[in-house]
DNA sequence: TTGGATTATAAGTATATACATAAAAACCTG
DNA sequence: CAGGTTTTTATGTATATACTTATAATCCAA
């Protein structure tokens, strides 16, 4: 074996592709451990291991200590997506950037939000409607719950001036989110809303974020028609 | 400064984390550098290294040779999320998986068709209509166009057994795949295929995959009503 | 003052070595 | 032979050192 020069992690990376692609290593199959690709290529060990761990990153192996490396049975594609502030978001396109408060009050929330920020029965949260315009015309509209336990100073914030996610990421640091991905069929309020027919679909981000501590938020961010999401691998 | 027990890259990461959360580290700022970094944490600046290529990864440090290791201005949080095979994704919520090939045909596709999959006019391509189905409900419906030049062997494949989708998965190794996420309203024929009604919001993904030389497929896949994607960071 | 060459610098990487750790496999023992 | 203990092993990680490379900053000449 031996062969070519293979003395920099992404050679070494490209050729265990090539590899898998050509299917001298199946999914499932297991792969020859670190020392002796080590040996073959002609390289170091942390070499390769800086190789394989970008592939299983990537979820095209599959590593287990002493088990050893092998090609990944269901090669997931993993896409990563940037989740965006929304200002940003329209400011990116070169349009104009504003946002409006619809409501803002403390209220009791639907049992579902309440699980989700995992607040006791009774508890008073911070309710908030946005809605985000770009170069005047609706973008989207926020539906958002705020634990005020989680966020203090969130009462007396003024929000109107940075919407409450830009508030909160410049406030808050949060650990951990959870994101859904959707579409619904715009009713009346969201038609309205979003000046659009009712019937039509909408894209649609749930989203919870979290620290150490407390579950900070949750939204529900609807989209204008013909909002898209975009990503690449 | 020098301070505490920074002997792990991972506990590197963890302080410079912290510090960018308590805006010790503003967006915006540059941070020491590795060199600088390794001494006050009494590790080797290849462990310093590895914690903040980790933090550059997931988009909270911008880092340029030469320049330096700033903090994100936009600390963009990167989600990532898995392409699943749609056979994995019913199997594994343990329902029983369909497919059914509606439509298979060469033709000349449209022209936003030709413009992703870089064909010339007048290219007959392959289409292919499937529908997917868990429990023997309709899941997921794909409206497919293939280059059969760069897929050899796709005109006699037997795409009733495997879905044209694990078909490729497992015959044409691709390299990259652009993907987009939207929603849309279901008109007469998605109503029909889906067995939902007209005008409900469909979720919808559409992907084009290619290797080196060719763009290989382009998929629109409209999913029945209540689909969710979901992924947490 | 501009624009091209030079230099200094910070990240990027390779390597040998050493030790840590998870877990499979082999080895007991009752 | 079940169930627990020990051993073995492949990956995971830390470190010192050395070299590479992109590029910001500087210098210099036309």
């Amino acid at each position: 074996m031996s062969g070519g020069e293979f003395n920099s992690w992404q050679t070494v990376q490209a050729e265990v592709l090539r590899r898998i692609n050509a299917r001298e290593w199946k999914p499932g199959d297991f792969i020859p451990n670190e020392a002796e690709l080590s040996i073959e290529f002609g390289c170091a060990r942390a070499t390769v291991n800086r190789a394989l761990r970008n592939l299983a990153d990537s979820g095209l192996l599959d590593r287990r200590r002493k088990a050893g490396t092998r090609v990944a049975l269901h090669p997931v594609r993993k896409a990563t997506l940037d989740i965006p502030v929304i200002r940003y978001e329209i400011e990116g396109k070169g349009q104009t950037y504003r946002h409006i408060v619809l409501s803002r009050q403390m209220g009791i929330p639907p049992s579902g939000i309440r699980a989700r920020l995992q607040t006791e029965p009774g508890v008073k949260l911070l309710h908030l409607v946005t809605l985000h315009l770009a170069d005047g015309k609706p973008y989207v509209f926020g539906d958002r719950w705020i634990n005020p336990e989680a966020v203090p100073g969130i009462e007396t914030a003024d929000l109107t001036a940075k919407s409450a996610n830009e508030w909160l990421v410049l406030n808050i640091p949060f650990e951990g989110g959870d994101f859904s991905f959707s579409a619904m069929t715009a009713g009346q309020r969201e038609a309205e809303i979003l000046a659009c027919k009712e019937g039509e679909g909408l894209f649609v981000i749930d989203r919870s974020t979290w620290n150490k501590t407390h579950v900070i938020t949750s939204v529900r961010l609807t989209f204008a028609p013909g909002y898209r999401m975009h990503t690449e691998i």
